[in-house]
DNA sequence: TAAGTTAGTTGCACAGTACCACTAACAAGA
DNA sequence: TCTTGTTAGTGGTACTGTGCAACTAACTTA
């Protein structure tokens, strides 16, 4: 009988390529006080680390060990972070040179994960990391510098998130599980930065078959508002148009 | 003054991780005899290569000391198969685990390019590639088996090159340079499976001002038609609306 | 000169959105 | 209990782009 393990070891001397440095980090969207926010970890101080005490997106080297693919290593730094075990997470790209890390030629596979911030609970540092927080997105980034290029990354992700908004039901997956139909719509256009319809929003999102009511009200100091959960979780609806008119 | 390389060596003596095997893979569109077409590439038949004469995508390690980024391996894989230099070239996605490949854990960047074929000249191998072939997309995939996870790898390209072509200028970097307007939403046609509106489609492709004329005409055997050229190379232009009608 | 074919336009019905005004339902306070 | 303020939710009209179909335009071939 063959030995599996003896051919795969023989298998692999055969490839003498130096082999890059390879990660996954995850850009984890949330939102606090009407701001779009995002998870981000305060690098340690060890000097021999790259890039120490600075702000860098959540994430590290893949431990072929321990995970068996690209989305279990996401899944599982997201729920070191932030205690999340199923949120949205969706494959944002991969960047990879021979400048992004000062330790030699580095890949980094990332994800970008939607969740409902109110109800992740604190996020914890761990690692390499000292701190864990939620910074707020401020046009097309943050203010704060971040490590590698970590920068150039957090406005693809924004930029990816914002254009999806546009034409799928994403901002659903940043509220939890009961919401208004005027809460979703909020949702929008904070990601969005601008303010939608509320006749045309409603009409298309009851159309699209995106919600279905729940038996219960939001009461507050007004007219109670219908609540509704996602019909499906997990995938995102398409819409045929975007929100957006045909002015630019 | 301090030695750049000897800080970098000294860095990464302190990574201890065993590094996955880094490739990045190209799926190339054409369109020849009316049909979507894959660029594909046969296997070499040495025993200890895996997947010996099979047909695979275009693709393969990341050569540390020439390609200074992601991108760049691309396009010298993609310039290698086809001789073209400046395609449609879009990041699809990452695919990393650790049994997609037998040598051990690894994972691939992949992305997607558009070319005219007509153009593209004769598909040449190379390296490990004994043959290279263009072979017709037949529904959501192609009949011949794939290495790797290649097959999966393709039917998620053919997927993201459909969508997108519901909501963007995409099929126009399937043709030559100079085109009619009939030629265009003939490659809409193709790629979509479906018959679209003569009326709408011009409308719409002129309203979006993705293309300008050039003053010349496509003659035959009937009126010569008029012949345009992309506004911008390179980038896409999104439309507001996709061109699927709401059924479904 | 007539027939055939493809290029390109025009007109009308329909669907979804923008805009805006309206009604509905609650709390708080006079 | 009545008024006021606020948010929830609906309805009506104008406008835009599409679907559909009929039309005109320009060329080749027989």
């Amino acid at each position: 009988m063959i030995n599996p393990k003896a051919i795969q070891s023989s298998l692999r001397a055969s490839i003498n390529f130096e082999r890059p440095l390879t990660t996954v980090d995850v850009v984890i969207f949330g939102i606090l006080d009407d701001l779009l926010h995002v998870l981000l970890i305060k690098r340690g101080s060890e000097p021999n680390e790259p890039f120490p005490t600075c702000w860098a997106l959540p994430g590290g080297f893949v431990d072929m060990s321990r995970d068996v693919d690209l989305a279990t290593c996401a899944l599982r730094k997201l729920k070191e972070k932030t205690g999340v075990a199923s949120p949205y997470l969706e494959q944002l790209g991969s960047w990879g040179s021979n400048n992004r890390d000062p330790r030699g030629w580095s890949s980094t596979h990332v994800y970008f994960a939607l969740i409902a911030a109110n109800v992740a609970g604190n996020p914890v540092g761990g690692a390499n990391a000292v701190d864990a927080k939620w910074l707020p997105v401020l046009g097309r980034s943050i203010k704060e510098p971040l490590a590698f290029d970590h920068k150039e990354i957090l406005v693809a992700a924004i930029e990816r998130l914002r254009s999806k908004v546009e034409y799928t039901s994403l901002p659903a997956f940043l509220l939890s599980k009961e919401f208004t139909l005027s809460e979703l719509q909020h949702t929008y256009e904070i990601v969005l930065g601008r303010n939608l319809e509320k006749s045309a929003f409603r009409t298309r999102v009851l159309a699209a078959d995106l919600v279905v009511q729940v038996p219960r009200f939001r009461a507050g100091a007004n007219r109670p508002a219908q609540l509704y959960k996602l019909r499906t979780l997990g995938k995102p609806v398409f819409f045929q148009r975007t929100f957006k008119p045909a002015d630019d």
